[in-house]
DNA sequence: AATCAATCGGCAAAAACGTGCAGAATCAAG
DNA sequence: CTTGATTCTGCACGTTTTTGCCGATTGATT
């Protein structure tokens, strides 16, 4: 039996059962626990699965509601928020893709600096009305609701005709191979338009999404940038350093 | 059974229920309910649920926003809201006004009409977030901070390009000679292109609007078709009357 | 105040885990 | 076919996680 043959019948075996045990599988393939681990450890270094004590899970569909959203791991966001918002300079002209940790971005710029904010995110538009030094273009289009920000041709349309220094880009998932992905396909385009046009691309992403993949491919990794996120073991990051992406680790210091 | 897929029930469990008991969980997973109150102390810990004394329930939905929302919409703001909504109909494009009025009528339309909003205002466009039966078009622009809206060239552009039936226009003055006014030039020039290509123009103002006159003109009162208000002397509102605008007094009655 | 159930913290046993290492299997040339 | 390098596998050992139980504490109810 071989070694990627195992691998892909226990995926097989865990997309059918919803969950699978290390002591079952060893036993199904006369292997030991400890193969089984390994694979199980690699698959989920892959993204592929959700290791947990005992065996492993199917990646549960991430696709939270926006409220329910909102407000995890506030602290953490803030400080990826603070440290992004640290990269621009005054006139620069930034865009800020929807979702929560992009947010937090606009939330944490400086209200001394003086920026023009590209956006087609209504609470990033609507955060933005508190902020006194930066100028704001909002971008229209459908609405998506869940997402709460525009979408559709015209919003694509839109960012093909601007070009920013700066791209906020929010995602699903982030994989050093499979690159910048997200779930929905319409934000898909939405996000690629941004990135097309962008100078500078910063991914925003708690750590939890690092290694992870989604089904809509926005950008291979080595489009980035830089990379924000929060405090994960050097083994995640270091891929991305590899590939030329300038990672910053936020809230680890403080 | 797995830890982790163990959790992972119950939370589904709470969000079926809204509601779990630690003695039931242990007897459904023949666990002992140490555990399960070890399960749940931690799912609260990570916040996704709330932890009482015998079980856990469902996380109060973050209210923040909408408790705001509920003050900015007294009682009065309410009727009209209402009053107004109950013009349209099933499958019609309404285009909604940046401001505390129309914003309130964007929030009283029923949950089972569907309907085609157009709007400028970020808040509108976010409160419609919620609402499952109607489409939104978010038009663009530059952000005007304190009209929470956007205005210029580009929003003005988008509303000659769009026929709604009808406009739900927010104003500063109403005056049954001087006309619909406002305060703000360049909200000016984009309420008029609303008005412009509307079928019907219902203009929704406190009756304390009545009579009074602001700097720019939008269209004289002879243009609007409705005008929603709430209790006024009836000497404000015959001039409307006498010029063919469908006087609406809401919150009269209840 | 009194009482019973629920809760919390600590403890110990069992299971699962990660790591380093050595033998077996596999593969790419020679 | 043989050789050397690489990968895969199983085992041993120490560590971490999970779980049930116990005693002390807290909370709700009478």
């Amino acid at each position: 039996m071989l070694t990627a043959e195992r691998k892909r019948m226990i995926l097989n075996l865990l997309k059918a059962e919803g969950q699978v045990q290390a002591d079952k599988l060893a036993r199904r393939f006369k292997v030991s626990e400890d193969t089984i681990r390994r694979d199980l450890r690699q698959l989920a270094k892959e993204g592929l699965l959700e290791r947990v004590h005992g065996g492993a899970l199917l990646r549960p569909p991430v696709c939270g509601l926006y409220a329910k959203r909102e407000h995890q791991s506030p602290d953490a966001k803030r400080a990826i928020g603070a440290a992004t918002a640290a990269l621009f300079q005054r006139g620069q002209t930034v865009a800020i893709d929807a979702g929560t940790t992009p947010l937090a971005v606009a939330e944490a710029l400086s209200n001394t600096l003086p920026l023009s904010v590209v956006t087609h995110s209504l609470p990033v538009g609507l955060a933005l009305c508190e902020h006194p030094a930066v100028e704001v273009l909002m971008l229209g289009g459908t609405l998506f609701k869940q997402a709460r920000a525009c979408a559709g041709a015209e919003t694509v349309d839109a960012y093909r005709r601007i070009h920013a220094d700066f791209c906020v880009l929010g995602l699903a998932g982030l994989h050093p191979e499979a690159g910048a992905t997200t779930f929905d396909p319409e934000e898909a385009l939405v996000k690629r338009a941004m990135i097309q046009n962008a100078g500078a691309v910063v991914a925003v992403a708690a750590p939890e999404k690092l290694g992870t993949i989604a089904p809509h491919l926005l950008a291979p990794a080595d489009r980035l940038t830089h990379l924000v996120t929060g405090p994960a073991p050097e083994e995640q990051l270091e891929p991305f350093r590899t590939l030329g992406v300038n990672v910053i680790v936020a809230g680890a210091g403080n």
